[in-house]
DNA sequence: GCGACAG
DNA sequence: ATCTTGTCGC
């Protein structure tokens, strides 16, 4: 596939200011409400998702692309690209997100949605990375970060959460939306039973074209031994094995 | 100046 | 993200 909006091919030698400019124009093209098909068919076909990570080496960028369908490793690919600007918390998707588009192109069968590395609608201007590639190529995605960028969550996170619950993440003066604008859920996949350790939750938000809603389901029910959910895990496991 | 923030 | 050994706990 490739970028259905070329307009929106992030690029990294814009000015900050432009930059977000540009992520205001693609938060206006995003769709935060289902219109994907991740449930099984009829006929009992499973829906195909895909997972995409990134690893470094000096400045090089490398996005490993993993596709899953009913648990099976359908087909994964990779793209290099060199990173021309550093990280900058809010403008990720400029950084990384040439490397992501090019793993991308190629690919002859379309992913039903994508999971990817960072926010989406969990943003300042509600266009994350997740976002950005979403639109760019229209295909669904879901934003599965492991920290909180920015938003306020309804109930405290200070005590762990247990395997299952999820809690919304809410905007608040930081973000462009609305306050009280459900714009994600800390999502708990997995949970230790004891007491001293425990794990921190998942932050899930919308890319585009999946509600906020769907987008905690299909990540908690694509996440079976470990925390990340499994397009995730084996995406990041090849970033490395493509690294090392 | 302080705060503060994905990967 | 990446730099890095051991160590705690299931």
């Amino acid at each position: 596939m490739e970028p259905v909006r070329p307009e929106f091919v992030p690029d990294p030698s814009l000015s900050r200011a432009e930059m977000e400019t540009r992520q205001t124009d693609i938060a206006d093209a995003a769709a935060f409400t289902d219109d994907l098909a991740v449930e099984p068919t009829a006929l009992g076909e499973q829906p195909v998702v895909a997972g995409v990570d990134q690893a470094f080496d000096g400045d090089t960028a490398t996005s490993a692309l993993v596709l899953i369908q009913g648990g099976e490793v359908i087909k994964r690919t990779h793209a290099t690209a060199p990173t021309a600007i550093p990280y900058i918390p809010g403008l990720l998707s400029f950084r990384e997100g040439g490397a992501i588009l090019d793993a991308f192109v190629g690919l002859e069968r379309e992913p039903d949605v994508v999971l990817v590395d960072g926010s989406g609608r969990i943003h300042f201007r509600e266009a994350g990375l997740a976002t950005h590639i979403g639109v760019t190529l229209d295909v669904p995605t879901i934003g599965v970060a492991k920290s909180l960028l920015c938003g306020q969550p309804r109930e405290s996170l200070d005590e762990p959460l247990g395997a299952g619950e999820r809690v919304a993440i809410e905007a608040d003066e930081d973000v462009t939306a609305p306050d009280g604008t459900v714009i994600g859920y800390a999502v708990q996949t997995r949970q230790y039973d004891s007491d001293s350790r425990h794990i921190n939750p998942l932050y899930v938000s919308p890319g585009h074209r999946v509600s906020a809603e769907t987008a905690a389901d299909v990540v908690a029910r694509q996440a079976a031994e470990y925390k990340l959910p499994e397009p995730t895990r084996l995406a990041d496991a090849y970033a490395g094995e493509l690294t090392s």
